[in-house]
DNA sequence: AATGAATGAGTTTTCATTCAT
DNA sequence: AATGAATGAAAACTCATTCAT
C-alpha cells in the first residue's frame, strides 16, 4: 500500500500484472492457505517467474495484504442492492433467503476464514480488516437510519449499533455454520433468520 | 487420525506425555498459529525434546488433529450450566450477557479461528470439527426440546434445527465481530441479542 | 579484458557512455563494494537501463575490471607535483604532511581496499593492479634517480628499489592505519614519517 | 559474540563444531572472499549440512564476525617473541628480515585484505578490527617504553604513538606491496626497512 | 524413555543477464 | 540506441523429521 512502489513506465501493464498475481494468489490461498501457498506455487499459477513477482510486490506479505484489501473491499457489494431500495428494512428482510444461500456457499467463506485467522495474529491484516469493517458498518448504519426514519422508528445510535453488530454477527456466523454443518437446511435457516431479524430491524 | 499407536509399556505415562505436548501446543498455536508454530517451539514449551514427541505423535499434523479434537470437545462445557436448569429457555435468555462477554474475549476466539481456517482446507480437521458440532448440536436440541415441552411449545424438528443454527451462528459470529470491531459496546450487543433470541427461543 | 568490443557506429558516443557507467560504478562500488553493488543500482546511478549497459560491457566483472584499470591509473597523479620540482627529494620530504592528510581521508582508501581485496582473489584484477604498480614504480624510480643524481647520491638499482618499496608500503599502510585507528594524531604521524623518510631518501 | 547462543548440552562438542565451521570458512573466505563464499561452499568444506551450521551460528554474518575476531586475535603472536627479549628495540630491529618474509607470504595477507575491505563497509567488523588494533597497539607501546627506558631514551607519549603508527603502517603496507609486486627483493626491502626503523626505534 | 545432533528438502528473496520491442 | 519486462539460477535460512546414543 504505502512502501517503495517501483516506478513502472507503463502503469497500465503493471496494474494488469499485479492483478494477474493477485488472481493467482486467490486460487493458491484458497487451496493452501496464506502460509501453505508458496511463492513458487503462486508464480506458477500466475504464469510468471517467482523473481518477477518481486517487481510488483515487495514481499509475500505485501501480496497477502494487497489480496486482503482487495477482497475486503468487495464485501460491500452485498449492500448495494439494499441501498437503492425505497424501503430498505423490507428489502433486507426480503433478501434474507438470498443472503443465506450466498453465505453458505463454500466459495464465499473459505478465504474469509483464512483472512480472519491471519488477522488474529498479523496486525497489518487486522488493521485492513477493521478498516473495511468500519466502511461496511457506516454504510449499513446509513441504510438502517434511512429505513427507520421512513417508518417513524427512531433509535439511539448506540442501540442501533448493537443491533447491527448482531445482524452482522449472524451473517458472518453463517460462514462458520456452513463449515460446521454442510447439510444445513436452507429454508429452515431462512425462516429462523426472519424470526430473529424482524425485531432487530423493526422493533422500537 | 488414530493410526499406528506406538506400543508404550506404561500407557498411563504415555497419556500424560501426550497431554503435556497438547498443552504446550495450545500455547504455541495460540501465539503463532498452526503453521507458524515450529516443533522446536512446541518441544521447548512441553519441556521435552522434539525427537521424543515423535514417540507420541506421528507428525506435526497429528498433533494439530489431536489438539483440535480435544479442544472441540470442550466447547460443550458451555451448555452444561443450562442443561441442568429447570427452565432452560429462560436460562439461555438470562445468560446471554455472560455469553457475550465470553465470546468477545480474544482468548476464546483466537484458536477457534485458527481451527476453522485449517478446517476449510484440511479434510481431517474438517471432519473433527463437524463431528464435534454434531455432538453440541444434539445436546442443544435436547435442551431446547425439553424447554419447549415444559412451556407447551412444540416445534417441528426441522424448524427447531433452523433456529438452533441461527442461534449458534450468532454466537460464533460474535467471535468474528470481536475481531472486526474491538470497540464493541457489550451492553448494546446484549440488548440486541435478547431481542433476536426471544422469538427464536419462545415463538411458536 | 578488452574482448569482443561491440561495433558502435559512433565510437565517440560509445566512449562517453562507457565513462558514464564507470563514473556511476565508482559511486556504487564506494558505497556498497564490488559485490554489494547491483547492476540495478549502477544503472540507476548511470541514468541508463541495466540492459543497455551490456552494450558497452560484457559483464559486471568487465565493469569492475575497467573501473579498476581507470582508477589505478589515476594513482600516478600524486607524483606529478614532485616530478616537476627542481629538488624532488626535498619536495617529497616537504610534502609528507599533505600526503599523510590525503592518505588518512576515508574517501581515498575505501575503494583501494576494495580493489586490493578483489585483486587477492581475482587474477584479472591482480594483473591490472600489478601493471599499474609497475608504471608508478617506474615514475617514482625516475624521480628518485634524478633527485639523488642532483645531490651526488648514486645508489644501486636494487637498493633504490628496496627503499622505494618501503616508502610506498608506508604510504599504502597509512590507508590501513586510518581504518584501524580513526583517532590518529596527524602531526605525530607526520613527524615520525619524516624521521623514517630522511634516511630512505637521503642516505648513501 | 553476544547474541542468542543456543544452549548446547555438550559445550565441548559445540566448540569443536564451531571451530570446524570456522576452519572451513577460512579456506572458503580465502578462496572466494566473504561474499563470494556461499553457505553451501562452507558447509561442504566443513563436512556438515548448511542447515546444521545454523545451530552454531546465527547467520553468515555471525560466522564472518567470529572468523574475524579469531583471526585478529592471532595477530598479537608476532609480538610475543619480542616481548620477552631483554633489549626489545634491538630485538625488533634484528627480527626485521623475518618479519618481512612473513608479511610477504600470500598466506598471510589474503585474508587480512578481505577483512580490511569488509571493515571499510561493515561497522561490526570495523569495531572488531579496531578493538584488536587497540590491543596490539597497547602491547607494542609497552614494549617500546620498556626498550627506550632501558636505553635512556624517554619520549612523549604522543610522539611514541606517531612512530608506532608509522612502523605498523610499514608492516601492514608490506602486505599490499606483496600483492602489487610479487617479485620484490626481500634482502633489499629488509635493508631499507632497517634504514627506516633505526630512527623510529632509537632516535631521541 | 529420552535426547538433540544432523539432515535435506523447502522457503522467500535477489540479481546478473537476455531479448522483444 | 535504448528500454525494462522477464527469467532462472543461486543465495541465506528454516524446519519437520530421523536416528545414534
Amino acid at each position: 500500500m504505502t512502501s517503495k512502489e517501483k516506478n513502472h513506465p507503463d502503469p497500465q501493464r503493471a496494474l494488469e500484472r499485479r492483478q494477474q498475481v493477485l488472481d493467482a494468489a486467490k486460487i493458491c490461498f484458497s487451496r493452501s492457505g496464506f502460509h501453505g501457498a508458496s511463492m513458487a506455487e503462486i508464480s506458477k499459477a500466475a504464469g510468471m517467474s517467482a523473481g518477477h513477482i518481486y517487481n510488483y510486490f515487495d514481499s509475500k506479505d505485501a501480496i497477502i495484504a494487497a489480496f486482503v484489501q482487495q477482497n475486503m473491499e468487495r464485501v460491500g457489494l452485498i449492500l448495494s442492492d439494499v441501498e437503492q431500495h425505497a424501503d430498505p428494512l423490507q428489502a433486507i428482510y426480503d433478501s434474507l433467503e438470498q443472503s443465506v444461500l450466498r453465505q453458505l456457499d463454500p466459495v464465499f467463506w473459505t478465504l474469509p476464514l483464512e483472512v480472519f485467522a491471519e488477522a488474529s495474529r498479523n496486525p497489518v491484516i487486522a488493521a485492513l480488516v477493521r478498516a473495511a469493517d468500519v466502511v461496511s458498518h457506516d454504510r449499513l448504519r446509513a441504510i438502517l437510519l434511512r429505513g427507520r426514519a421512513l417508518r417513524g422508528l427512531p433509535l439511539l445510535a448506540v442501540e442501533l449499533d448493537g443491533r447491527m453488530e448482531v445482524m452482522i454477527a449472524m451473517f458472518q456466523g453463517l460462514h462458520l455454520r456452513a463449515l460446521h454443518n454442510p447439510s444445513l437446511d436452507v429454508a429452515a435457516v431462512t425462516a429462523a433468520l426472519r424470526l430473529a431479524f424482524r425485531p432487530l430491524l423493526m422493533d422500537k
